[in-house]
DNA sequence: TTGAAAGCGCTAACAT
DNA sequence: ATGTTAGCGCTTTCAA
């Protein structure tokens, strides 16, 4: 089933049913008619592989997801989806172990579709000029920015929240109601990534409030899995059980912590605080809901296509967008005497 | 950056390259370093478009996600791009709303990819001979079956365990527990899906026990979502606080009916018991941790990419597989006095 | 063991 | 307004 079987069938030539197809102005429209009736009656679609082939550019736009059980990343997705839709581009998806390289697997897709842009869901970012030089194509990095590389921020675009800041407020909210031995739940400290930075951020809070931090308040899980945050938070309770409140870098750890706390014995928000950086639907649910900053997940995803589109039709320069969270009041937060 | 381009700097033929990049035996092995050398060094990845293009089909299987927000779908998705990866067929992944046509969307990949075969995830599946005539390649439905059709067996596979039988079991199990008064909360009763099958299941359940269905223990929803579910619950402690247990046909479902529940001052289980059939990795972090019937996802996801690729590769026949659950005893269910 | 050339299905430039 | 045709990048005969 091919353009030239709809060809013969409908009496015209090939190329008159390509215009069809495409939509081009020079076609009568009983021609018109006639064609897309025989498309129809032979549920004919064309063959994609020979339309990109054609072009120098595929117009399809990659996304590069690094860590593909995510829940965070679920709306974020969903509207890129819906944002490329309307631009006409196609999408094509990749997903990657949260360890794995984004760069070569970005690289690798760009050449195989022969891609027009690259959007980054979630990645290390420590890249330099050397690393980034095998793409070809303009790339925006979403719900992160390059924070520990030394790229030029006109090589590349980033949609993301100030993570450092956010996580220092997080943990201020906590120390404003009192909390002072407080621990933090995390990936690790130095992996280049969220955790890292969110970290800081918890240091920069207790440094503020001239808190020493402790060693022994710091969990590192080493995986980000709801599965490590049990176990991290378990040794936590048990290591240090004068803990008051524990901040984690994400939503989904908040909620293993939190089946951690209570399985342990402890009431959340009675005995123990948490508080969190993310917003994910679940985190709705926990008995008590969830406190934690929210990430306009949705608005981060239509900025970054708006961000490539920008870039590659309208002629407009690269661009690094900070959205602010908003704080979710839930009840897992209690105001110490 | 072509083949050509390889093949000029290689100072071979095109051909040649073709044969060194599709491991065709034919090659010396001095070209063959050299040309892989030059793909190093130019960071050269062939145009899936032109390989695809050449051959009557893709290699490709497309797999049709429906509800795509669907938690339980996630490690079913995972284990079924692990098996087609090993099988050396690419994936394409289209995801269409929960109440979309994934036949149409199916037909439409599938020739516009040059699929291979495809694997359904999540369907109404009451389709008939006549409706599925456009599909031109094999398909497998995984996690449900044409429960509601009029298909021959012979036309399709399927993998998925017996909603029907699991739900009587689930329901059963309260009722042995000393419950009466069970309210069910599901999409739609008449969804000719997931919620009608379970749904007879709980009659059934009822009727073997001898307890006489309640209509206004019954709570349709009338989306798959977890904000549905939550006021769907609340609907239901208003109209019927008598009820003593629910059974929810998903666990998605269970989770936001716990929290309502909760806002409404009743305790699990003690007020209230939940049941549910799925066996998510968030309903592991419930407080309690919910009692629910697992099915076996990635076993199902392995066994649908198994049956396609025994149809397409060795000659076998459809196969219709159905799998046993597993009952994750947490605790939220009572047993009363 | 290697190269030359045809052709996959489509689009677009050119011709009519 | 419509048809003819070259060629996108690749694989695969066929020939050497």
């Amino acid at each position: 089933m091919t353009i030239k079987d709809v060809a013969e069938k409908s009496g015209v030539s090939v190329s008159t049913v390509s215009r069809v197809l495409n939509d081009h102005p020079d076609v009568s429209e009983k021609v018109r008619e006639r064609v897309l009736a025989v498309v129809d009656e032979l549920h004919y679609v064309p063959n994609n592989s020979a339309r990109d082939l054609i072009k120098s550019e595929a117009e399809t736009i990659g996304v590069i997801v690094r860590g593909s059980d995510n829940e965070f990343f679920t709306p974020v997705i969903e509207r890129i989806e819906e944002e490329i839709e309307k631009t006409g581009y196609k999408m094509a998806v990749s997903r990657i172990k949260a360890g794995a390289d984004e760069v070569t697997a970005g690289a690798s897709l760009e050449r195989s579709k022969r891609l027009s842009g690259l959007i980054f869901l979630g990645g290390c970012f420590d890249y330099t000029p050397e690393q980034v030089a095998m793409l070809n194509v303009p790339f925006v990095c979403c719900t992160y920015t390059n924070s520990f590389g030394t790229l030029d921020p006109d090589r590349y675009s980033s949609v993301s929240i100030d993570d450092y800041e956010e996580a220092r407020r997080a943990v201020d909210y906590l120390i404003k109601r009192g909390h002072k031995k407080i621990a933090v739940l995390l990936e690790t400290v130095d992996d280049h990534s969220i955790s890292q930075l969110r970290y800081k951020g918890y240091l920069r809070a207790l440094e503020d409030a001239g808190i020493r931090p402790e060693d022994d308040l710091t969990e590192e899980t080493g995986y980000y899995d709801m599965a490590a945050a049990y176990d991290g938070m378990k040794r936590l309770i048990e290591r240090r059980p004068d803990l008051t409140a524990v901040f984690t870098i994400a939503d989904s750890m908040a909620i293993a912590a939190m089946k951690a706390l209570h399985d342990c014995g402890r009431r959340v928000p009675e005995d123990c605080s948490v508080i969190a950086i993310d917003g994910i639907k679940t985190s709705l649910y926990t008995i008590p809901t969830l406190t934690t900053y929210i990430q306009p997940a949705r608005e981060m995803g239509a900025e970054a296509v708006k961000a490539l589109i920008g870039i590659l039709k309208d002629n407009k320069g690269q661009i690094h967008k900070r959205f602010d969270t908003k704080l979710r009041t839930g009840g897992t937060v209690k105001t110490l005497e």
